[in-house]
DNA sequence: GCATACTGGTGCAATTTTTGCACCGATTGG
DNA sequence: CCAATCGGTGCAAAAATTGCACCAGTATGC
């Protein structure tokens, strides 16, 4: 869009830091751009950006503007995907911000799913902690946040809660398998293998192990719950996740089961976005999708 | 603001129904607009007009397209007024759609209260009935809305509800002042002005007289609170009213009394402003300021 | 049936805006 | 002290926008 032009420069020189390394980066020369953002300054009002020595910093000012062109840019692309929408066309681009629990199985059967019935949306998934998620909807990088036990919930409006139990892993035939009940304590004392304190399981663990007086100590700490699956065969270790992200035990090639309910309370897997925002269309059919999918799986 | 020119030219073409119009309200010519027109249509993706012989008319793509245009045009305000602020400077302009009973003594009073302090903030009041001042809010016509009994109360943020009882305007040294509560049934013999049926005030009392069995048969009807209050003492006639819109019965040149609750509830005046919405500096202020006057009426 | 007054659209030249080039002064780091 | 940055500016070339003259189509009035 040619009349975003002056916003597209405005954020390159943002960027970039410098007016002259922007213009690489827009094939300008550095004066004309050195024009342009002075040329908007005068008919903003205000200078937008701090002239330091080493180059362009934004100013307050210029802040709330990048706001606003973050704003301006999100809804018209809103605008573009309901015109979309209503001549027929079904494009579109979806941008979720989720878990790493939903990467394995549940995000790529759903987004194949859609693209089943809509081949022109296209997807991007990013993997964020239940703290960046939130970030994420209100800088407008993700339309749909789809994480476990998010941590504010100011801003974020909950399209579903999808109560989840923590799942024990262990290898198979592990003596775990056999207890009527699985407790917490069971697991406390065989070797640990837990995720970071950015992840909702691993609070959910501390808390639940706080209470009986019992402190984590894990043998591997780790973000990935790739390498907490599969180190679990490796060191007869017990780990710990959702069941979202893992196939039945039959299948998985290791066993898992969830913890007593009085041990460990069960976490919440929220589908939300950003409060009050009108999502594009493509974005808000997904959205819809998943609440779908979503209900399967808490009444089966 | 240079670049959004376009957009001007865009909502000039919409208002003036044709090019050529359009061309002499913008000062340009209607080839050149023409072509700007048809420039934004190829860069947006679908036309946005249809052509019809008589002129231009927005398509579906067109309409949603003007909301992008008028929230854009309103968050940049909001940009602006923010921008002022934190430099210091107290400008700004707050729109108010209210009901007319706020005009003689609430508004006024508020308005020069607050440009006491802040004398570069102007003010414009959009006299509305409580369905308009919805879609007013809706459009971005207004920031502020304070309604007596709205309609559909969607989309619309309530800031504070006052309750306002009904009261009956008679002459001074009627009988009506005598009696020790004032029913409905008293004032219903006598000779009836009323506001049409837009008005909260009229709604109340439909709902009153139908409970008790009767109807309100007007010998004036109008639209006009003014009206209303000047012609019950040249026929003796009783007229109805909210109390913030009146002095006290000792000043204001005829008798007044609220209406006994358990025949006509009270209503609620209401401020509110569009769900959502952040205000400019300047009106989430000024909207400070009224929810604090509210609580003094209230609470006195 | 035909002139008239509208409408949107287009080729081409004039005009305005934007851009690139060659600089300047200031600051920083080796 | 010099080289490498940085933002900013005068001036001419390049690009976009605009105005003028005109076309084709369609209602309207006589």
């Amino acid at each position: 869009m040619r009349y975003l032009r002056t916003f597209e420069l405005i954020e390159a020189v943002v960027r970039a830091g410098s007016i002259r390394k922007a213009a690489e980066d827009t094939n300008l020369t550095a004066s004309a751009l050195n024009r342009r953002i002075q040329g908007f300054e005068q008919e903003f009002g205000w200078p937008i950006f701090e002239r330091l020595p080493r180059g362009m910093r934004l100013n307050p000012a210029g802040e709330l503007l990048m706001q606003h062109i973050r704003l301006q840019r999100t809804d018209l692309a809103r605008v573009q995907s309901q015109v979309a929408d209503l001549s027929g066309e079904r494009r579109g681009h979806v941008s979720i911000a989720c878990s790493q629990a939903l990467l394995p199985y549940f995000l790529p059967e759903q987004i194949a799913l859609y693209r089943a019935d809509h081949p022109g949306v296209t997807f991007s998934i990013n993997v964020r902690d239940r703290a960046q998620a939130e970030r994420d909807l209100a800088s407008y990088s993700s339309d749909l946040a789809l994480v476990f036990e998010p941590v504010h919930l100011v801003e974020f409006d909950v399209l579903y809660a999808l109560p989840q139990r923590v799942h024990a892993l262990y290898p198979s035939g592990s003596p775990l398998d056999d207890v009527p009940a699985l407790r917490l304590r069971d697991c406390l004392n065989h070797r640990l293998v837990l995720p970071t304190a950015a992840y909702g399981v691993r609070n959910l663990l501390e808390i639940a192990a706080t209470s009986i007086g019992r402190t984590l100590t894990p043998a591997l700490e780790t973000e990935s719950f790739d390498l907490i699956r599969h180190y679990v065969t490796q060191e007869n270790a017990v780990g710990f996740q959702i069941p979202i992200g893992l196939k039945p035990p039959e299948e998985a090639g290791f066993g898992h089961r969830p913890l007593a309910e009085r041990d460990v309370r069960p976490g919440r897997l929220l589908l939300g976005q950003l409060k009050g925002r009108a999502l594009p269309v493509a974005s808000a059919k997904f959205g819809q999708q998943l609440v779908a999918a979503l209900e399967a799986l808490a009444a089966p």
